[in-house]
DNA sequence: CGAAGGGGGTTCGTCAAGTGAACCCAGCGG
DNA sequence: CCGCTGGGTTCACTTGACGAACCCCCTTCG
């Protein structure tokens, strides 16, 4: 154990909360509907009118996740001409948005657990190749898969001062 | 592949977005701050003062975001007695809050991947048993270790209509 | 040709939420 | 009694979300 009590916590002073990466990574995606947005890209959702209709949030504020998405690269805006339509264009995930993958796997995972009322997901996923169902897990390098949050250890890569 | 174009795509109408899991976690956790107070929940902060400080947030915002995480279940407000003080409570994670730990990780993970200016993750995960380093994946019954987003299906549970 | 319609937005008035500073109260130490 | 600390609440102000209306571009239809 240690001062805070916690297995696996840190002393407090330890560590630069200003530079941790969930903050970042929730100044990113952190705000209202981005993480839907996401949801929906990885659905197979890709214009603007698609995500205004599923998700129900209103076009200005649509408009803004979209392109502050773009502009931090986790998605692409695309054009491309459907034969016999105009032009058009749509968003598509990018690396970076698709290795936000995990995040919404956790969030979907949680909310199975704990909010669906008669204990069935509403999705599931499986593996592509072999059809079983998929879960989220922390393997360490040598190869464990660890229980739970109790069996990890956090360690601050830069000491205080 | 399928209408809309990405593995793993579901058509759009085929399922309901209205008990989507990773909306109804982000109502319980999705407002601001509180991702980050779980986070320094996981790091051992348990008193109100400690998440003032650390974290920064208006006090009033800190003090809804306990009320509403303690009354979701996240948290449980515990009242203790050091010696020689005066009897006082702190906030701690239930198993419902432990179990969100993955979705810190999997936030952590991509903001050390994409956000870390020099490269290196202020904080490191570490199995507590052997000591290697951990990282989140996702693993099929089968056993398989996925290689990424792509090799996911997702399959609605229950049939449009 | 002009009208209609859909995609992809922006603008606007309103209302909820976040922010920082100030204030409050209980219990303890002096 | 005074002041300090922990844990809040209240208040005035700013920011953000909301829904409705409006707009432009392009295509198709009459």
């Amino acid at each position: 154990m240690n001062p805070a009590g916690y297995p696996g916590a840190v002393s407090e002073a330890v560590w630069d909360r200003s530079r941790c990466s969930v903050a970042g990574t929730l100044a990113v995606v952190g705000e209202k509907w981005s993480l839907l947005v996401l949801r929906e890209a990885f659905l197979g959702v890709r214009r603007f009118a698609d995500f205004q209709r599923v998700l129900g949030a209103p076009r200005a504020v649509l408009s803004d996740r979209l392109a502050t998405l773009v502009a931090q690269g986790v998605l692409q805006r695309v054009p491309y001409q459907a034969e016999g339509e105009r032009q058009r264009h749509e968003y598509r995930l990018t690396q970076k948005g698709i290795d936000l993958h995990p995040a919404l796997v956790a969030l979907m995972e949680w909310g199975d657990r704990y909010l669906a009322e008669d204990g069935e997901a509403p999705l599931e996923l499986r593996h592509r190749d072999c059809g079983e169902p998929v879960h989220l897990a922390l393997v360490c390098a040598a190869g464990h898969e660890l229980a739970g949050a109790r069996e990890v250890r956090a360690v601050p890569r830069v000491p205080a001062g």
